[in-house]
Parts: structure tokens; C-alpha cells; sequence
DNA sequence: TATGAATGAGTGTTCATTCAT
DNA sequence: AATGAATGAACACTCATTCAT
């Protein structure tokens, strides 16, 4: 029965933004208290979720758990989250988000070429020894990207993107001729590192892996390095 | 699945092998019908679980699904297979031999060296796209490993000596001086291989893979060359 | 997650019928023990819900409030019906082949003409009088028909399927001339003696009630004889 | 609503009316803006109220969606009614009191007798055309007042009373010896009118009913004038 | 032996109501 | 006073697993 199962648009589940007071404020002002409360429990429960998810993995994860430790009500994580299935994209965006604007700062301070992509190597290293919760999290997400679960084709537009974006990030580091287009290659890019660090994490855990870091680096950097580099299609 | 599914009183019940029957048999002796059923019954089910995990997923795939599609009844299943979880293994494991003799068998075909290394990430290539209903299994089934889950040690154990047997294929083939172990090569192989696949069976579909078989297997011999010869930078 | 929200269609849910069985059988083949048994638990729960229905309402009698009371597992119950609107829909169903049966008994043993409509309106009385739980419940589902729920339709087709019989009824006993339709005359009908019952039951409770069957019988058979005659529209 | 939602701390706790204030003032004294305004804003709940009832049903209108659509905080809401279910009271109440007070200007201009029930029906008839919201929201009503809930008992009281009322008005105009008591025509009449009514909206949509003002108004006439007769088959 | 009916703990989600701001 | 963020009990429904037949 329960107004049974016409699952609602997200309905105007946005933050009330400080331009909607009648008198006329710049446009950054400071939160309200209220305000900024929300935001806090909003990142809280992203945090935690990210958290459980990593432990426990997307499935095994209930809802319940992430609001319990998050010290929350459990009707609160739907004021947050229209369902299990949002939070999900939402802590997939906001990885990504983080991914790419670590990997554009890093990038931003070499030369465009060869080094670029070392960088991009480096920075993306660096974000999942940073962020261990994201490697099994973005694991599984590329899992359910694949099958017929109503967030799948969200989850993939979104990974998507983000492959798209390194793709044109790595594209000026390219030479001539080579066989792969960009996109091959950040889609390679975005396999060997994420494969790498996994296996390296389950097998090892995760402190020795953070302590073979350098060696990571250069690892992918011999391996990634021959597909930039044009004319060499023989073995 | 169900996360903390362990009421199991059947605990430690070992599932009737096909030996257990009274009267002592040669080991080679035919198997008599009513064995062969039951293998033949054990397979199928094996066959269609693959299929369907590869469809919906090892989480979306009911064991009523397999069952329907398998044409056996529910409480069958549970004479073959403990549990899902064991299903899963048993699953695991028959991925893996097949991959492994596969692979022994293109490689025993080459010179040891390099091209031991060429023939064996040939052949793991072939072997996914001959069975793309691995790729996404292989792939939860990683997720799963990390998991606190009884059978994430179980899967661990299997993946692992799946892995020291591709750290001892690779370890002629090795030049002296080179970074990493043979393991790490190992694992690299596996992660490459597995991770592009799976991103081009994503997002390409597995057809348009399949027809670029020859440009990964190069790609993947480009990236993986380099770590098996010594004298590289540093460390 | 849950598989999430893919309803899916109710799958090969019916009752395994006699014919499937290899060796021709005569069709009134006695059901076996199971499918006896299965008939058993399928009435119970219908006659279960029948008096939870019109104790506390559809919406207020929980699904577990009639397991329960059935003796059953929760999970049982989605064994026979595929949701509680299913439920609703089935009740309804047998609900008014009832009625329809009993008043076309009651119908064919007078004249067609006046007596039939009141032979009908009689037999209308007696199946609320002997079915009290009906009349709730049949309020009730009115009052979903109108709604966007989504078993709203198929009750408005169940209900029409109803009321179109009962025009097909009355037909026969109609004056020439007679400003409604059949259909309007059934309307009519059923809604008189609904509402009539329902009323009383509610005001003065249900042996009170029984005990004036007579009464109604008569006060309703006033009221819808004229509306058959024909030419009378004035006041 | 929530079935066993019988939490209610505040159990008994006075709706704070607006005459609490401290300061004395003369029962007529003009009332001031702010008392103004408090009664603009329960009106326009109960109007919202209304519409979203007969749209969605009382159980599937959601408290938010009333306040929502009042434009009005959530908070707000319980400033005016304890409960969802002293909205539905109230409603109720303002609904029948609209009858009634519509039906007794009818009346008032016809002489005692048949032509006064006449009267009543045509009133009757066109509140519910002009009120169609009111329909559904009665004949849920109606359905609610025959549980065990509380508010059924409250529910009961008010439908009760202004059967009472109605009884009184039909009195005048009953014949000697008509078989049922006056109170039995005043169920029968509202039993009959809301019952059509309902019916034919259901089936046919409001505009077609309208437009079918005359007959059903003549039909109704036709059904209940027989009732006020006296001398009329047995008993 | 093979079956599938029965089970019930466990899930995601809802929504009337409260209360701090 | 007015608000709306927070709450958590309640509920429909699922599915791995058991066990009587």
C-alpha cells in the first residue's frame, strides 16, 4: 500500500541558496547556522558512508549502519539522499571531483608531454593511497555499472565523463602515430592504476602497499609511457 | 549473501562427494549413470549461474533464477552446493583452472623468455573474450575478497594461488636486475588485463572488444614488457 | 539496492495443474496432498484477511497482522500473492462471485420482470447479511478505485465487470420508456444497498441490522421498483 | 494515521485557540489582524486539505503535501490541528455544516411535506455537484468510522449528528404509518445520494454526472418518496 | 532422492510528529 | 510565532535456506 511504490522525483531537494531572502545579499555570504548545520550532516554522512562502504562493501553496507554511525535518524539520510542508490552516485561524484582537481593541480606544474602523464600517474597514485575507501568503492561501482540496476547508466555516465576528461588531459602528451586513441589510453590509465592499487592492497594491506608507493609510480609510468609514444605497433 | 546470514547450524557439513557411495570403486573405474547425472547436473547449474551472474551479477542473481533456468528444483541446488557463497567459489575456482590450463598450454608452445610472457597475456586476453561471462565475475568476485566476509578469505586463498602460479609461469621470462618480483609482475598482468577488458566491455560492448582483440593484446604486451626487463630507473 | 525496485511480473505464480503431469490423466483427477494443502493456505489467508479487512480496514490490517493470524510465514504469503494490493484485488474478485452467484440462484427461480429485481435486491441483502466483512471492504475498494494507486484500475474493471452484469440482469425486468438505462438501474442498486447496509451496520451494528432484514428488503424494493417502471419522470 | 501511532505524549493537550489571549475582549469585538490572519491560514489548510483528499485520498495525501502546497511550514500545520486526524475531523465538520446549512435554505422555501424531502435531495445533489471534492473524502470518511481507531469513535459523533438533523428535517413531511422511523429515511437519503453519486463520478466523471443533474435528482426523488408514504406493504 | 512450499530475519523506505532555532 | 530538520517506529517485501513429503 504505502503510497505504494510511486517512487517521487527528487523533489526540490536542493539547499534553499542565500539568494532566495528578499533583501539583496553578495552572493557570499556566510551560511546560516542552520545552514551550515546541514551542510555538515550532508558531508557527514558521505564520509561515513565512504567509510562502511570501503569495510563492508556498497551491498553489505545498510543504510542503518552508515546513519547509526553517523548519529543519525534514519529518516534523516533520506532528507539527504532520495535513496541508498543516490548516495552512491553522489559519493562517486564527489570522488571523482576529488581525483580530477588533484590530478589538474598536479599536472598544472609541468610541462605539457611525457611528463604530464607521470604526473597524472603520480597525483592518481597518490589519491587512493590518500583515499584507500575510494579503491574498493569505485571497484564495485564499475561492477554495477554493467547491469540493469536503475543507477547503472547514471554511474556510468558520470565515469564516463570523468574518462573523457582525462582523456583530453592526456591527449596533448600524445606523439604522432601511436595506435590507441586518448581515450584508449585513459581508459588504460584508469585500469592499471585502480587494478594495480587493489590487487596490491588486498594481498599486501594497505600500509605496505603506501610504503611501495614510488615503486607504484614508476611501475605504471613503464607501463603507461609505451602507449603515449607513436610507431611501435610490432612486438 | 544476506550480510550476516550465518545461522548455518549445517556448519562444516561437507557437501556428499560423488566417493561417498559404500562400495570401494577404482578411481578410474566409468562412473556409473547415475553419477554421470550428477555430474552432468553440477555442471549445468555451474554453466547457468555463470551466466546469470554475468547478466545480473553475483548480488542480483537469485539462487531461484539459477535454479529455474537450470530446471532443478530449489532444494537440489543445496545438495550440490552448500551455500551461494560456495557456488561462487566453486565458480572461482573452475574460471581459474580453465584460465590457467589455457594458459599453460599456449605457453608451453614458446620459448621461455619474453615471448612466454606475450603468450601468456595473449592467451588470458583469449580467454575473456571466449568467455566474457568472467569478466564481470572476476570482477565482483574481487570486490568480494576485501570484504570481512567469511568467504572473502576463502576467495582471497583461491585468487592468491591462482597468482603464485603466474608468478612461477613469469619467472623465466624474467631478466635480472628488474624492480619488481615476480609476483608483482604477476599481479600487474592480471590487473591489466582484467581491468582493460572490463572498461572496454563497459563502454564498447563486447563484440566491438572482441574485434580489437589484436590492438590489446599489443597494448597490454607494450605495458607489460617493460617490467620484466631489468635495469630500469632506479631503486 | 534490493534488486531494487524491479517489479517484476508475477512469474509463472499459478498452481501446478493436472495436465503437466506425463501420463494422461482424467482432468478431475483428485488433487494430490500438496496441492490440497496449497488450496487450504491460499483460502485461509483470503478468509483471514476477509475479517482483518473489515476489523481494521485494508490499510490499517498489516500483511504481518494476517500471516500471523494465518499461522503463516510472512514469506509465505508472497508465495500466493504477489503484493497486498494483489491480495485486495483477489478478495474483491472472489468477493463478488460470490454475490454474482447467489443472486443469479436467487434470480432464476422466479418470472423474469419486477420480481426479478426484487429477487435480486433480496439476495444482495442476504450476502451482506451473511458476509458482513464484505461491506467495509467493498467501501473501501470504491474509495481506492478513484485513486492513482496503482491496482486503482484494475479494481474499476473488476467493479465494472460487476455492475455490467447486474444491468444484464435487470434488463429484462425493465418498462418500456423508463428514463435510465439498465446500467443506471444496477447502479443504482448496488449503491442503495451498500450503503443502506453499511450505514445501519455502522449506526446500530450488525445483529440489529440482521434483524431487520425484512425491512430493508422491502424499504429498498420501494425505492428501486419505480425506477424500472417507465414514464413517470414527472414529480 | 500510522495504524498504531499511539505515541501522543501530548495526548489531550487543548489546540491553543485563538481566544487564549490575556486580555479580555468582547466576544464581537472586530478581530484583530493577527487573528485575522490565523483564521486565513486554517482555512486555507482545510481548502488544501480537501482538494488533496479527493485527489490523493486521505491515506495517501501526505501531511507534507498539504503544508506544501499551503505554502505553509510543517510546524504550522500542528499549530492548527493536533493531528492529521483532527484535520480529517474538521474537515468533516465544515463539510457537513456546508450541507447542512445549504439544505436548511432549501427547505425554508417550500412548504412542509413531500416537496420539503424533494427539496433536500436537490440541495443534497448539488452540494456534492458543486463540492465533488467532498465525495470521496466522505466516503472515506464513512470507512474510517468503522474501526477501532479513536478518531472513528469522534468520526462516528459528528456523521451521527447530522443524521440526527436530518431526521428532524424529514419528520415534518413523513405520512402516518410509513413503515420505517424518520431517521431510517435520513440514512436511506444519505445513503442513497452520496452512494449515486460516488458511482457515477466514479464511472462516468464528474462533468457527465453534472450534466446529469435533472435525472438523478428525479431518480433520487423517485426512491425516496415512496419511503415517507405511509401504507405501504406489511409489517 | 529430488522437490518446492514454507520460513522469518533483514532491508530500504515512509511519514506523522517533535522541537530547537 | 513560524519553521523545517530531525526522528524512528512501522511497514511492504525479499530471498537464502530448511525440511516434510
Amino acid at each position: 500500500m504505502r503510497a505504494a511504490h510511486i517512487r517521487r522525483q527528487q523533489k526540490g531537494r536542493q539547499m534553499r541558496n542565500a539568494h532566495s531572502i528578499r533583501i539583496p545579499v553578495p552572493a557570499d555570504e556566510p551560511l546560516s547556522r542552520v545552514e551550515r548545520r546541514k551542510a555538515r550532516t550532508n558531508k557527514r554522512l558521505l564520509e561515513v558512508a565512504r567509510q562502511l562502504f570501503s569495510e563492508k562493501g556498497i551491498y553489505w553496507a545498510k543504510v542503518e549502519d552508515i546513519t547509526e554511525l553517523a548519529d543519525q535518524g534514519k529518516g534523516t539520510f533520506y532528507k539527504y539522499f532520495e535513496s541508498k542508490e543516490a548516495l552512491i552516485c553522489a559519493l562517486l561524484k564527489e570522488g571523482l571531483d576529488e581525483l580530477t582537481s588533484e590530478t589538474e593541480q598536479a599536472v598544472r606544474n609541468v610541462q605539457p608531454g611525457p611528463n604530464a602523464l607521470s604526473a597524472a600517474i603520480e597525483a592518481r597514485v597518490d589519491f587512493f593511497l590518500k583515499w584507500p575507501e575510494y579503491l574498493l568503492f569505485f571497484h564495485q561501482v564499475r561492477g554495477m555499472m554493467q547491469l540493469q540496476v536503475a543507477v547503472g547508466k547514471e554511474l556510468r555516465a558520470i565515469y564516463d565523463a570523468h574518462l573523457r576528461w582525462l582523456a583530453q588531459l592526456i591527449k596533448p602528451a600524445m606523439g604522432a602515430g601511436q595506435a590507441g586513441s586518448a581515450r584508449d589510453i585513459a581508459t588504460a590509465t584508469a585500469a592499471y592504476v585502480s587494478g594495480v592499487l587493489t590487487y596490491h592492497v588486498l594481498f599486501e594491506g594497505h600500509e605496505a602497499t603506501r610504503r611501495r608507493r614510488q615503486y607504484f609510480i614508476e611501475m605504471l609510468d613503464q607501463s603507461l609511457q609505451p602507449l603515449i609514444k607513436g610507431g611501435n605497433r610490432s612486438r
